[in-house]
DNA sequence: CTGAAAGCGCTTACAG
DNA sequence: CTGAAAGCGCTTACAG
């Protein structure tokens, strides 16, 4: 059962390979009697004839993948509806996208060059040398960064904006101390530095005391720890800014462990709007973010690097927004 | 800026492509002169050289790439981590992972046939006529699926057993009348249906009354009801497995709501044991499933495919046990 | 021990 | 309007 090719096509619909190729390409500036065209299509049809990828892309350099590179993050429910978006919309576009989770120290290189993709979508930063030798193979290089940078082409999610937009959650509430709860995971140290870094901004910019930070693992041993912490001072906290919900569902935990009411000593705002935040008691409040419009400016961003005509995409602006639930 | 290809290595080490193949691929069976071998090596280093993939997949029919297709679940913490040890496990034998997340019904054979993998792994069954597809194009078919199934190449992970465990940890706590909640969710449905066979089979086996079934969305609204269609009847339940840990936080909010205790009125129990679970009031009983045991035996299973001469893995067991915490 | 040549399946200038 | 031929980069029988 050898596969069936391009040579089996011509040959049962009694014409040459070029015909075939002009056909299913819809090649442009060539005319085909129509009769000829149904004849091959229905033959292709019939034998099901599917073109190697391998051969075309050799033959071009350019194949219709698009590979995204995932960073070693732990992939919750925000990056997964990320990729879902992503998956979907690329697909509308012809175009497949397979997700690399670059967990090993491989060289990316390797990868690149296996696949040869038409594009990289990147979901984290790449080295400028990795970017370099993409580029330089023809490979369209899209990124997406996690703060401003000098590369106006790349696409940028503030996560200091986050860590901005607890802080003012916060203060209009009247909270001077606030604390931040980091998490312990490493692989989210991006993430983490970036957010905190909008918090400690935003409490300077409006003349609060710095932050207290505490490393707050998943439980709630670790937690009480955090809390502890965090009141212990001359200006004990009366408001956590959480990396992220889950940790958000952490110091919750702690507090309860603690004794203290919710929002009444201490406030909690999150960060993801995960599923459970809601069931939380009390319900946390959290920033949402936009990862729909997200994904819609990288696709964009996708195409318009892929063909010239296509105008590069405006960055959607308002990518985020408190959700104010009880827990503030 | 061109490829550097193997007739750039051979140009420059003074030999013939077929000697540069020979010394790359470490052919068996040839001779080559050492210092020829390391002359060759080196050049290609200097080079920068990286075989094409498309050629060689071309030549071969074949490539070192592991199509990973998901069917349209979420991703949560659970599918994120067998990702994550599938990816790096296969990185240990020379093969890259992608991940194909199945959301669009394009037709899986335009994938496949456009990446050419040495194997597929699917997370979920494929059809038949995909896996014969796939099988005549000489692409090893890895499947696994979510009960016991005729084909016994395929990994199972008895879903209908989790359901049996969970009902056996609460009835050994002497509940009789056990609910269950089921997600809202349709893309959970393939799961869900298996879990809740397990969990009246074994209430059937036990002599329980049949468990009354409510979907459970996840909010607290939601849950409410349910809790309220569970203690209505003449025998309310005083116990709730529910299918996962998202919904047992659900159920968790619907009892607070409603004013009952936990565990003294009602126990309940999730499956998946997120990291969230133990943060909860009161702590969440659950099930846990051993993901790596289960990476590893689809990883062996693949590798097995690929080599004749690898013996299949042993099919792990005791993938799954009860972490009790205080919800029951 | 090493090289010349064929061929994997495709697309596309170039002829007719 | 259609076909013969070249070439993408690789590997491997087949010679020498």
């Amino acid at each position: 059962m050898a596969r069936v090719t391009s040579a089996d096509v011509a040959r049962e619909s009694g014409v040459s390979r070029t015909t075939v190729s002009y056909v299913l390409n819809a090649k442009h500036g060539v005319t085909i009697t129509e009769a000829t065209r149904l004849r091959v299509l229905s033959t292709a049809e019939r034998l099901g004839y599917t073109p190697s990828a391998a051969a075309r892309t050799l033959r071009s350099g350019r194949s219709d993948l698009v590979l995204c590179v995932l960073p070693n993050w732990t992939v919750g429910p925000v990056i997964d509806a990320l990729i879902d978006h992503l998956t979907t919309e690329l697909a509308d576009h012809g175009l497949s996208m397979l997700v690399y989770n670059g967990r090993s120290n491989r060289p990316l290189a390797e990868l690149w060059r296996a696949v040869t993709p038409c594009a990289v979508l990147g979901l984290g930063a790449f080295t400028e040398a990795d970017a370099q030798a993409m580029r330089r193979a023809g490979i369209q290089v899209v990124g997406s960064a996690l703060d401003e940078d000098p590369h106006p082409e790349i696409f940028v999610v503030p996560q200091a904006n986050i860590g901005g937009l607890q802080v003012e959650h916060l203060a209009e509430r009247g909270h001077r101390a606030i604390a931040y709860a980091a998490p312990a995971d490493d692989r989210l140290a991006a993430f983490a530095d970036r957010r905190l870094r909008g918090v400690v901004a935003e409490c300077e910019r409006r003349g609060l005391p710095a932050p207290v930070v505490e490393r707050v693992d998943l439980d709630v041993a670790s937690a009480v720890a955090a809390v502890r912490g965090w009141r212990s001072g001359d200006e004990p906290a009366t408001a956590v800014a959480a990396y992220n919900d889950e940790v958000a569902l952490a110091v919750l935990s702690g507090l309860r462990a603690e004794g203290l009411r919710v929002p009444e000593d201490v406030a909690v705002i999150g960060v993801d709007d995960i599923p459970t935040a809601r069931l939380a008691a009390p319900a946390l409040t959290t920033v949402w973010q936009a990862i729909d419009a997200q994904a819609s400016y990288l696709v964009a961003s996708v195409l318009a690097a892929l063909d010239e005509n296509v105008e590069p995409p405006q960055r959607p602006d308002d990518v985020f927004h408190v959700i104010e639930r009880d827990s503030t």
